[in-house]
DNA sequence: GATAGGTTGTCGCA
DNA sequence: TGCGACAACCTATC
């Protein structure tokens, strides 16, 4: 009996069967499931497929979800995510194909046509989000009925999530410290990992399977892409190498690395090492980069600890990935057990729209969200900025709106970190000191007090003088004139008056943390529907001018 | 129940 | 560049 096995999507079942032969000779054959984990060195699961086997079937399987140009969206993309995400697999895939053919091999790309195959063995990375852990639960199944062997380590992260929160009784650690302390050093952190592999075993018969090379975005129907709107950064486990090579070059740069000290407004050269979109992918083992930043620290009289460390970093992506695993709805304020319930604005869409598409009138905030849609990628400060302007700090709009929005543009976007960190931008969970506000003019002054990163991300403003650029509504006319952008025309107003929405939003923020203490957490529709009359009575009573009156103009950063 | 501590706020001052 | 005031949150731990 064939079992049909679909490697796509946990509501579809139909990619390919794998037929069981026992009759088979010399040794089981193979098939390597790549997801994330797009690598060769560090691979457990790859390893493990190519040891004695008899074919290794190598496959990537395209999900049309993830890859289709979905034509609705507010940026180019599919469903799910955005082009310059898209395009970065493709790269990576283009890169593992590469290195798997060093070896004698190469990588399958399937798509959608059902096939039948000779499998005993499937292995693939093991993975903590919801949507995977609902598709392999079922591939699991239906492997365990075709008596497939099935090898799913844990190689993406660091630690097992699952062994931490065994560790703390069976509820995930709620702060980084209390996360350091449980999980200490990793079993393998002395131990040298697999980074070479051996020639593998010739691919086997594919039958009627659609076998294709690493479709381009062309061929995914994406036409009219422009060069200026596609990140700077390459996709693959070989760039990923490099990088990691140039970064570790420094011992110094490394021993003395101090997140919060780093600049977000440095784009020529960023401030931090730029690897995470390759830990997103698993085009960099996060174990074999500990092994590295370890051996540095070996070697130098002092270096920076955790949590601002560049350790410190990678143990973050852990205890993101940890809480992220052993709590119910992390993704959602409702039901959401670590979650404080909030009455955030959530129809709101054109303070949304004006904030996503980078015409909130504040050229710091402006300039970031165009790096972000241009980039994919913005220095981890400036993420801070824009998710707490978004959220707590003026529009108070719901941090799971600005998730969605970021979830699409990044490349280095992960369920888990992503989640986690709105969660702690909008003072929802972790982090709960809502008088500590970026200020959208002040923070971005102390690092580029001339605004470079502003004039170089939004050229409308590039010969504003530097006394005026990061608040240019302030400017006069004839200052405006000569600069050759009049705001209000050539740029937008602000959309808020930072003071008056800063304090209106640690008012409701207040509010609804004494309610969510009052209830003990437990807080309803209808409790936070009250609220949300309560604060509009109170807003309708003290009329201030929340917003700014603008007509709104149809600018776009160019 | 009290206390210590928390990845990275802002402002004014020395 | 570094400090305290600001106003005061929460969680972890005892």
């Amino acid at each position: 009996m064939p079992v049909s096995l679909c490697l796509t999507s946990p509501n579809c079942f139909r990619t390919f069967s794998l037929v069981p032969n026992p009759a088979m000779a010399p040794g089981p054959n193979s098939l390597m499931w790549f997801r994330k984990g797009l690598r060769i060195h560090d691979n457990p699961a790859l390893e493990h497929a190519a040891k004695g086997c008899g074919c290794l079937y190598p496959v990537f399987v395209i999900d049309p979800h993830y890859m289709k140009p979905d034509p609705v969206t507010f940026s180019p993309g599919s469903t799910r995510a955005g082009l310059n995400r898209i395009r970065f697999l493709l790269e990576s895939l283009v890169d593992l194909d590469a290195n798997l053919k060093k070896l004698g091999s190469r990588l399958l790309v399937l798509k959608g046509e059902p096939s039948e195959w000779d499998i005993k063995r499937l292995c693939f990375e093991y993975e903590t989000e919801p949507y995977y852990q609902a598709l392999d639960c079922k591939v699991k199944n239906y492997a365990s009925l075709a008596g497939i062997e099935v090898f799913s380590p844990v190689s993406h992260t660091l630690f097992n999530p699952a062994d931490i929160i065994q560790k703390n009784g069976g509820r995930p650690p709620l702060s980084y410290q209390s996360f350091l302390k449980l999980a200490g050093k990793p079993s393998w952190a002395s131990f040298p990992l697999v980074t070479k592999l051996n020639p593998l075993s010739a691919i086997g018969h594919v039958g009627n399977c659609e076998i294709s090379e690493v479709p381009t975005v062309q061929e995914l129907g994406y036409e009219d892409t422009r060069e200026d709107e596609l990140t700077v950064f390459r996709g693959g486990e070989s760039e990923a190498l490099r990088r990691l090579r140039d970064s570790i070059k420094g011992k110094e740069w490394v021993a003395n690395f101090e997140k919060p000290k780093g600049d977000p407004s440095a784009f020529l050269k960023p401030a931090t090492t730029v690897l995470s979109p390759y830990l997103k992918f698993g085009c960099l083992s996060s174990r074999y980069f500990y092994q590295c930043i370890q051996d540095v620290q070996k070697n130098v009289e002092r270096h920076t600890s955790p949590p601002v460390s560049l350790l410190g970093q990678l143990l973050w992506r852990d205890f993101f990935y940890t809480v992220g695993f052993g709590t119910p709805n992390f993704e959602q304020m409702r039901g959401n057990r670590i979650c404080k319930q909030v009455p955030w604005n959530d129809d709101d869409d054109e303070l949304l729209a004006a904030w996503r598409d980078a015409r909130t009138g504040f050229p710091w905030i402006d300039a970031i969200m165009v790096q972000l849609r241009k980039w994919g990628w913005t220095h981890h400060l400036a993420r801070h900025s824009v998710a707490c302007f978004l959220t707590r700090g003026d529009l108070f709009v719901h941090w799971e709106k600005g998730r969605d929005v970021f979830e699409r543009l990044l490349i280095d976007h992960d369920w888990a970190i992503n989640n986690g960190n709105w969660l702690w931008l909008s003072c929802s969970s972790f982090f709960y000191q809502y008088n500590r506000i970026y200020s959208p003019i002040s923070f971005g002054k102390k690092y580029d007090p001339d605004g470079e990163y502003i004039r170089h991300f939004l050229p409308v403003l590039k010969d504003m003088p530097k006394e005026y650029i990061y608040e240019p509504w302030t400017a006069p006319l004839s200052i405006q004139t000569k600069a050759k952008c009049i705001v209000g025309k050539d740029y937008p107003k602000p959309v808020v008056s930072h003071d008056s929405a800063s304090k209106e939003c640690k008012r409701k923020l207040a509010e609804a943390y004494e309610l969510n203490k009052k209830l003990n957490g437990v807080v309803s529709n209808e409790d936070l529907q009250g609220l949300r009359r309560k604060l509009e009575e109170k807003e309708s009573q003290e009329p201030r001018p929340k917003r700014l009156k603008q007509k709104l103009i149809s600018w776009r950063p160019k």
